[in-house]
DNA sequence: GACTTTAGTCACAGAAAGTGACTAATTCGC
DNA sequence: GCGAATTAGTCACTTTCTGTGACTAAAGTC
């Protein structure tokens, strides 16, 4: 466990082994992020450091227990985070248990939507520390888009496109050569540059 | 016009000269997509040739005539459309009259989300004929891109995706050479190919 | 000190993209 | 009828980007 992608579920109150996706219902003045960012703290203790919306899901009929519409959005938080709270357990996203169709939609299109939003925002950056190695960098990036990348076309790719920025920093993790720290560079700095595909496949 | 994206909007009724996006509440057992297309079909006569959603707006606060919430859909249709029924007009998207803060957010949404798709989805291809010529399509990506696009790279990049098929018919347009038409190819029939990009770009 | 392990870089081949020029087939003006 | 203008379609050449394996560097292990 940390180096595979996981979701919250709460267990259904109501039926012996269903799970459910974490949900809350919007208050009065509270925007559909916020209620989100909220549902997520009740069930971890911390806010989640991406947040981001998937999608209206509804499919017109009317479900037990199930409200008409729901609004579905995707919060993403380190491994290094605080325990579930009770009635919640995290699930490997290859082996999820049985879902509600409407459900088992909203997990899928969160999953698309990190790999299709990965390379326009720093999704990557908010899940690790302020400092990181390349090889930390690359994992994470490995296990957001589930496929392998060659370190030598990940590197060349994260130099073009100006995202990090060395610091004089190194960092020994036992075996072999330590490691350069680097950090996110804000954008103000980054030069000009092309559109960058983070989409390097190895074979 | 009929060479620029345009949209479609309603005169608001209360105030003079408001106008806000088409709408529609769903009603019970119908689903957000065909209350969409309901939608467009009041405004327009006819359904869009490409339905999709674009995300759920809500900022929390209640705005006077509008819902707690709205869930944007995208539907496009080709210009030779039938003339709007009275209260709706074209507008075009780069001069657009004044539109409240969330309606302003669903529509940049909606155009965001063309350009996006455009190499994901077929949705060129709906809004012209079964048959047409290759500046036809050239000329179509162009709009929704909002970019200029090298007839040389088009080609090339449409031949590596094998999204069209020539046909043995030729379309003499008034002056010069007639160009052959083409259709597109149904996926089936598709040879593996490579990811495609129709991100090239005109100096 | 030799071997293992992880970091980091290079170099090169092949594929893809940017671009201008060129050929082809029409209509228009005279 | 003929050359200019116009649109279609293709080529060739250069530059850039990717895939990939091999190589060097710096630590720990035994």
């Amino acid at each position: 466990m940390g180096n595979e992608l996981a979701i919250l579920l709460v267990r259904n109150s109501s039926e012996r082994e269903r799970w459910s996706v974490p949900w809350r219902i919007p208050q009065t003045g509270e925007t559909l992020e916020a209620a989100a960012a909220t549902a997520a703290k009740d069930a971890l203790g911390e806010t989640p450091t991406w947040v981001e919306q998937i999608g209206a899901f509804g499919d017109g009929k009317r479900h037990p227990g199930e409200a008409d519409l729901s609004v579905a959005y995707l919060g993403l938080v380190p491994h290094e985070t605080a325990a579930p709270r009770a009635g919640y357990a995290w699930f490997q996203v290859v082996d999820l248990p049985a879902l509600a169709p409407r459900q088992r939609a909203m997990v899928e299109g969160a999953t698309k939507a990190i790999q299709s939003s990965l390379d326009q925002a720093p999704i990557a950056f908010r899940l690790l520390p302020a400092t990181f190695t390349l090889s930390e960098l690359q994992q994470m990036y490995e296990l957001l888009l589930d496929k392998r990348l060659h370190k030598a076309s990940f590197r060349r790719a994260l130099q073009a496109a100006w995202l990090v920025e060395p610091m004089d920093e190194w960092r020994s993790e036992g075996r072999g050569r330590p490691a350069q720290l680097f950090r996110y560079l804000p954008k103000k700095k980054r030069r000009p540059h092309r559109g960058v595909r983070f989409d390097f496949l190895y074979p």
